[in-house]
DNA sequence: GCTCGTTGGTTGAGCCCTCAAGCAACAATG
DNA sequence: CATTGTTGCTTGAGGGCTCAACCAACGAGC
């Protein structure tokens, strides 16, 4: 967009919806984080955490690849995970092959946390988003969320294209 | 729900429509929230409150009020305009009539701010949402929106019914 | 007037997050 | 090898939020 040119305001209506999309993901997203925090604990994060690792194999995963899969900082993990360890949810295991890197390990305990958040968690999500939702607005809000998401995803796949375009650029000028 | 009752879990559906939901979510409001940090310096929740601020009349607002139209804890809005007072955005008030009251008072620096930080955000709010979906899209987030809000708004919605009901029976009675 | 509950607002501790800096282990190059 | 850059992860400072505690000012009842 050029330097002085005219912002585009939003109309009434786009404002009226932006104001009420942005009340609705809140006011789900506070609903959600203290029915976790107060029946379970835990923040929201740390039970997807929870959810990341006890869908790996082994229940064992790489800390990087955990930080991708949730799509979260390596700091904010790395902290994350400080605390999920002195919860006993977690353990990390040194790695024999690449002596940088760390495991993040699922604890018995941390299984039966997540056993025991997942009821309540669920029924919360239903009753505050799909019950009162017609499946075609399920539907709908699908395909919008996969539409903003795909908008968004550019940046990271921008860089990983060009990541890729200056590996085969370089392995070409070899 | 019974307390042994089984829960109801998502379907394979549900779940992929609840993870992109959470994802374009949690992507928007990463994306909107460092756009605003470094074109204007300050976090999305200051840009609201400047916006209610610069609405009301005189941009003055008793702080209770402010933290209900924002939606904000007492707490939350005192820590916040404490920032903001420091920033020079706004500036606090004594209130004559009631000497426990406070009134937030935006500064022109404060609006300056706002009208600064405004056509940028605007603009990524446009090309990140409003762009890349069809007007109908637009038309079914709103209703969604609503829906949303609706289901959880009960506490509030019915302290406020209360209140306006209260206050009609009051002017009816005189 | 005095008390007692309520209201408006602030404060401090503690948590989660981000950002920038740091460090050790790897990998590629000369 | 030695060097240089990169990768995997951690750390510390600082900001924003919540929660509970607090305080002063109001207001209703005796």
């Amino acid at each position: 967009m050029g330097l002085m040119s005219q912002p585009r305001w939003l109309t009434d209506e786009e404002q009226r919806t932006w104001r009420d999309f942005s009340a609705a993901v809140g006011m789900l997203k506070a609903h959600l984080e203290t029915q976790l925090q107060q029946d379970a604990g835990m923040p929201h994060t740390y039970y997807e955490l929870l959810v990341v690792l006890s869908e790996a194999p082994g229940q064992v995963m790489r800390m990087s690849d955990l930080a991708i899969a949730t799509r979260s900082s390596r700091s904010r993990l790395s902290h994350a995970i400080a605390r999920m360890e002195a919860a006993g949810w977690v353990r990390r295991e040194a790695c024999e092959t690449d002596k940088r890197g760390a495991f993040a390990h699922l604890t018995q305990a941390g299984l039966e946390a997540l056993e025991a958040a997942a009821p309540g968690h669920v029924e919360a999500v239903r009753t505050s988003l799909f019950d009162p939702l017609t499946p075609e607005q399920v539907r709908q809000l699908g395909e919008i969320s996969a539409t903003i998401i795909d908008q968004l995803t550019p940046r990271c796949a921008a860089a990983a294209a060009e990541e890729l375009e200056r590996l085969e650029h370089d392995a070409a000028g070899t």
